[in-house]
RNA sequence: GGUUCCUUGGCCGAGUGGUUAGGCACCGGUCUGCAAAACCGUUUACAGCAGUUCGAUUCUGCUAGGAACCUCCA
């Protein structure tokens, strides 16, 4: 049975609620996806890995969730103007390809970074373009109900109109109405009644790739209808969690309110999560400021202001020593530490593993679980979890040294903290479980040469013969390796 | 201009009305033939001003600086 207290800050109320889900033991939630157009950047790496997060510590808390996140692969408006030549076509023409090369060519990318980050796979992952009939079901009852309206060709949502009814901007604690007062007259001749209204079907321009029939015109939905569309199909008329990012919103997570009450009567979403910006130079990296870093980009170190390459599990590290609420600043300094703070846990974690037990026990462990599910259950404090992992590192550290005892149930405790909470739920891969995985056994020969190599310095040391000894050493960091000598032996590994 | 939010030690980043975040760096130590690595220990802080309070980094107000959104954006 699920009795945890898990409190998740919800932007609707600007405070930690505690997690109730509309069905007991499951829990629907949906996060806003990637547009398919380029490559994804460090910013993009924030929601999916602060959502991965909430997917696993919710299924490791016994929920049975659904997680759905979309592909847009279509109707991001380029202009809100009358060219609306949305983004996937126009990145078509200009490289000549068919708009659904793209975006499987971008997909398949993202897929793979993610992959490579360690981020699961959601439930489901609808792209916009597979659900064009239902999008426009969607649009016909929001003009049934009267809060939307045709103009030439397109259907807008009439945001004065809902305003009057209800409240337009209460999740970004916006008021509307000087908006609409002020700014009302000078938009007279557009297809728009008031600028403040969104496109729910935008009318194709004739040179407009992507199209599909409806009763309006040929055209394509409206960017923020997918999302209420298909968040509806998947999870239902109401569901537990939306996410995103922070960027998002408004207008897109307003439109959504607005286009699901429109719909249905009533709001979707019990808990709206918003996960804050990467900056960089104290500025959001993002598209609009070209200052973004792709993820490939990271782990090859192939840009100007890479020191470095940085792994897919070092930007993850990074990522979660920060509370997902809170804005993270990308430096070469910071990453340089994440990399370092990271190699020491996973340290720790391999010791831990070859500890071995005493009769009795110096080290107090079982604090650690307690305050690790504390710091998850506020809003995912991932930051603390981590702290509370080093203060195992230490511990096992000392146990290693022979200044402190651990009895085999501490170790056994040690181990499932680890594994609970380092390896399940933050979802760190090491690289113990990526050899085993991998190809280790045709590697194994090679590992043993080595080994040969360092057990004949092992003797020259032995019998003082320090020249042998430093050729060996020397010869082995000439050609890649790094040789550590231990307390009782040594250890090697490849070079970075 | 409007809305929302932020300002913590050399750097990154948690948190709290009175008691240790954590990581990186620095310094000291242990280990070592030497080196490297590793490990242990330790130091530096809460933008400024005023108020509330027995007591504020934590609450309130003001000032300064910064960010996001208001147009596509994770």
């Amino acid at each position: 049975m699920i009795d945890n207290q898990l409190l998740i800050y919800n932007t609707l109320t600007r405070r930690k609620e505690l997690f109730k889900p509309i069905h007991e033991g499951r829990v629907g939630m949906y996060v806003c996806g990637p547009t398919v157009y380029g490559d994804g950047h460090l910013g993009h790496a924030r929601p999916a890995i602060t959502f991965d997060i909430l997917f696993r510590y919710l299924t490791h808390l016994g929920y049975k969730v659904r997680y759905v996140r979309n592909i847009t692969d279509v109707g991001h408006l380029e202009h809100d103007a009358d060219s609306g030549e949305d983004k996937i076509a126009k990145k078509a023409r200009l490289e000549q390809l068919e708009p659904m090369e793209v975006v499987q060519y971008y997909l398949n990318r993202y897929h793979k970074a993610m992959e490579q980050l360690n981020v699961l796979p959601p439930s489901i992952e609808p792209h916009a373009s597979g659900h064009i009939i239902e999008q426009i079901e969607y649009v016909q009852k929001i003009l049934e109900s009267g809060y939307a309206y045709v103009s030439e060709g397109s259907v807008y949502f009439d945001v004065p109109k809902y305003n009057k009814d209800h409240h337009y901007g209460k999740l970004s604690g916006r008021n509307i109405d000087e908006l609409l007062s002020t700014t009302r007259e000078l938009d007279g001749q557009q297809e728009k009644h008031n600028p403040a209204d969104f496109a729910l079907w935008k009318k194709a321009a004739p040179e407009h790739i992507m199209r599909w029939p409806s009763p309006w015109s040929d055209g394509f939905p409206g960017w923020h209808l997918e999302c209420s569309t298909m968040g509806q199909k998947y999870l239902g008329e109401t569901f537990d969690i939306h996410g995103g990012g922070m960027d998002l919103m408004f207008p897109h997570h307003e439109c959504e309110i607005a286009q699901s009450v429109a719909h249905n009567g009533k709001e979707t979403v019990h808990y709206w999560m918003h996960n804050n910006m990467i900056t960089i130079d104290g500025q959001k990296m993002g598209k609009s400021l070209n200052n973004f870093i792709t993820l490939d980009q990271f782990f090859t170190g192939n840009h100007p202001a890479l020191e470095q390459p940085y792994s897919p599990m070092t930007i993850r590290f990074f990522i979660l020593q920060a509370q997902y609420r809170s804005t993270l600043d990308f430096s070469n300094a910071a990453l340089q530490a994440s990399e370092k703070a990271l190699s020491r846990m996973l340290e720790g974690y391999r010791r831990l593993q070859e500890l071995s037990p005493s009769d009795e026990s110096t080290i107090d462990v079982k604090d650690l679980r307690h305050k690790c599910y504390e710091a998850m259950d506020d809003d995912l404090n991932t930051p603390i979890v981590i702290a509370n992992l080093f203060e195992a590192c230490r511990l096992i550290n000392q146990v290693k040294d022979g200044k402190a005892k651990a009895s085999a149930d501490d170790i056994k405790e040690l181990k499932e903290l680890f594994d609970t909470f380092l390896i399940d739920i933050l979802g760190i891969r090491t690289a113990m479980l990526e050899g085993q995985s991998s190809d280790s056994g045709s590697l194994k020969p090679f590992e043993d040469a080595v080994d040969l190599l360092l057990d004949m310095r092992a003797k020259a040391k032995a019998s003082k013969d320090w020249t042998t000894s430093d050729f060996i050493r020397d010869k082995l960091a000439e050609i890649g390796f790094d040789v550590k000598d231990t307390k009782d032996g040594f250890e090697w590994s490849l070079k970075k």
